[in-house]
DNA sequence: CGAGCTGTTGACATTGCTCAAATTTCGTGG
DNA sequence: CCACGAAATTTGAGCAATGTCAACAGCTCG
């Protein structure tokens, strides 16, 4: 129930050389003077809330950058269990793709506006343009990085100090346009829960040790407020 | 207690032409017609079991290929638990670098052998031989899904799961000389536990009741057979 | 205003952890 | 080749963190 869909779409959409994610996606290594051979091979799908992208194992046609709100990454067990791996926000890759088939689920979390191109193109611009690849390279590197701390959350860290470790990790890459000590979950308790291998319930009652703690105030549950970060900081290093 | 060093050194060692890795490594987009600039490069360095050949956030100068042997990677909370978040075998890639820094430690589990090169010449080798991060790009998508195929490990199944995925995993990518239905687990149970995010004891108590069903043999710690490799895999897959 | 989600809280069960001790493995030296 | 000791692994007993099942509360939307 934040900002969604209506707000939008202020520039020119489709344009890639007033794309405001430009500059975090891998389109950053495409020069003004290439944009419109990207320009030419891109096109932008919109999603509804909690609608599914593709599913794990679909054929791989198509990867995406995200363009506007929030997707979730997730893989799931033959009896239903699931495990979502990340969250992605504008200017992030979609699209990890092994045997010509997507190697996780994605989904919208709330509306989410996606730029599209065709894996067949991809290849050919990373061939033409080689400084794209060498910036996949980066983002993936960054992206490897991050999955290695998640394991170190999901193997290793209490269910406080899992909550703690996210809730710093949304702050710290907040699109910090306001300096705020605070935080939007547009995720579900559930998508939490299966982020950080918890359930529900636990994550729930760690709100809420959390908030009588004082470390956390929670106006609703999709807003954390952190009335002294540094406390928190403390919390999710101690032990 | 840790001197090294004095073993190893079989065969025409430090020779790209002829290095039996090579076509597992990044260094299969180098074409022989280039690998005299490759062995120009490249030093080989010994460690024994149980070296720490880094630690997260060393200083990083220069990437490695692993020769021979086996690594492990790990991450490390202030508290002193551990994380292992993979193995490495010849032919891997070691030596993630975030910000100038190992982005995790590594360690020698048996005797170790690696091919060494500075962060600086790989640099130039990138931009001499563009293949090169064609194929490091490749390599980086697979180690994402491995990635996030452990997270769902770790956050989302049980003990036996966990252990019986390990093996299956191992035995998947086992170095198939001999078509064997057993592998060897030159790592510690302490590494297993810190890999799995359980404790030894559960590792432990997990493949005795895996003998005891009959599913495995343990002729002794670091050597696993299986009688019977589909029922294994219904094991792993159920529930 | 009521239905249906989503989130919270409560009571209890259970998996896997902790602490402790016994046993096996394995390297080393005789 | 065998004996010894340290280290690794296994086993045991009890416990705690987190999961399960169930009820309740708060919102949103029609």
């Amino acid at each position: 129930m934040s900002d969604s869909s209506k707000s939008a779409q202020k520039a020119p959409r489709h344009n890639c050389d007033t794309c405001d994610v430009r500059h975090k996606a891998m389109c950053a290594a495409v020069g003004h003077e290439h944009t419109d051979q990207l320009q030419a091979i891109v096109s932008h799908r919109d999603y509804s809330p909690g609608q599914v992208i593709f599913e794990e194992g679909d054929p791989a046609d198509y990867v995406f950058n995200i363009s506007d709100g929030e997707v979730r990454l997730y893989k799931l067990l033959p009896d239903g269990r699931r495990q979502v791996t990340g969250f992605l926000t504008p200017g992030d890759f979609l699209g990890l793709i092994t045997e010509s088939s997507y190697a996780y689920g994605a989904g919208a979390i709330g509306a989410v506006e996606l730029c599209c191109m065709k894996l067949t193109n991809l290849e050919r611009l990373l061939s033409d343009i080689p400084p794209v690849r060498e910036r996949l390279l980066d983002m993936s590197r960054d992206e490897l990085a991050a999955a290695q701390e998640q394991m170190l959350l999901l193997g290793r860290k209490t269910a406080r100090e899992k909550i703690l470790s996210f809730l710093l990790y949304r702050h710290k890459h907040l699109d910090r346009t306001d300096s705020d000590a605070s935080i939007d979950l547009p995720m579900s308790r559930t998508d939490i829960a299966d982020y950080l291998g918890l359930t529900i319930e636990t994550v729930s009652r760690t709100f809420t040790a959390l908030r009588d703690e004082g470390l956390i105030e929670l106006p609703n549950p999709h807003h954390v407020i952190f009335p002294d970060l540094d406390a928190v900081r403390d919390a999710a290093d101690a032990a």
